[in-house]
DNA sequence: GGCTGAAAGTTAGCCCCCTAACGATATTTG
DNA sequence: CAAATATCGTTAGGGGGCTAACTTTCAGCC
């Protein structure tokens, strides 16, 4: 929820009007980008003060929902992976699978493991490697949170008709989309090796 | 461009089958949901790059955006504001302006300081007060890196018509109000003194 | 069989965010 | 006027991000 900006957000006039001084500004693209950011920001916010009533912040519920998979494949489903596949299990994979380096999985886990959500156990084969697994009351936690956190959501596209929803998708898909493409992940690596 | 939940976001047909499991999630409200944070982040990350170039992260950008007014008058129109108030200069109206602690602030004002972005001066005539204003390394900073940021924005909501972006707006308006409604700031003060 | 290199996880150090508690100063009030 | 209260900015300590460097272990290649 801590994240941005300002408080109070300039009207379309306003950017319409300083795009005289600033001629790189657009007005209609500076508007969505700052409600798109703002609005992320609030219903982060709503979200996290969900889950900081148990004293788990976003990056550790994403380390508990992938754990989840492995003593619920239901729980697969709503990750949107096959159930057949295993989940993660190593930090790596969790890092992975949460957008966040090794060394903030170490520290996530670290804390999960002593408030007891978690348990490391060393990979019998591979020595470097560690297997993370969820203990009974990671397991009671979620069930016990997730259908408030589904109500949550619930309410706040509550306002929002299905056409609606789906019209917002498809929106911030097209956006999403150009997003990754202003930032390619690896580079372009120019394929010329041969 | 670090704040969330996993990397690969579940279809919708994913979420329908789920919907089987647990009762209290309504698929679309889901999608949205996930979707909304998910472009957020991207989009935060392409621009939390575009500034992290210059060594300046959002916080510290919107302290210097909040500072410019006092050199730039017209730079409130930028802020939405009107440009005849004067612009914020304690620590503690920053504060309120970004949305972050007074204690944050201090931080942030620390490092601008010591980046020489910056200058702290104790307030005249109330002595438990500071000023804090833009050096002329901020102010060269703001111009030589604000054209460049418009053209970001402008590129990456560059894929969305105009009527698109009012859309889009519109929409995030009504989620946006959603989840104020969803956290009253101040507890919904009843309103019975008399 | 013994180097070399890659990979897993951790550590150390920094930034930005938070809450809680604090000294210093102003203001209100008895 | 003096005492209680409020406000300003800061400090202390913690969480969760990051990068860079390190240790241990495994795998590949003379």
């Amino acid at each position: 929820m801590p994240f941005l900006l300002l408080k109070d957000l300039p009207r379309y006039e306003c950017l319409l009007e300083a795009a005289n001084d600033f001629p790189e500004l657009d007005p209609s693209a500076a508007e969505a980008y700052l409600h798109l950011l703002h609005t992320g920001d609030e219903v982060f916010g709503v979200s996290d003060r969900s889950l900081a009533g148990h004293n788990i912040s976003h990056g550790r519920f994403g380390v508990l929902m992938l754990l989840w998979r492995g003593v619920q494949p239901r729980a697969a489903k709503l990750l949107g992976a096959d159930a057949c596949t295993p989940g993660p299990r190593t930090p790596a994979e969790l890092a992975d699978a949460c957008k966040v380096t090794r060394a903030t999985m170490t520290g996530l886990i670290d804390t999960l493991e002593r408030d007891g959500y978690v348990k490391r156990e060393p990979d019998p084969v591979d020595r470097r490697m560690m297997s993370v697994l969820l203990t009974p009351k990671g397991v009671e936690f979620l069930t016990e949170f997730l259908p408030g956190h589904f109500k949550v959501i619930s309410a706040l596209m509550s306002p929002l008709s299905e056409a609606e929803r789906k019209t917002l998708v498809h929106l911030l898909g097209k956006i999403q989309q150009q997003a990754s493409r202003l930032h390619p992940k690896h580079e372009a690596v120019p394929a010329a090796t041969v």
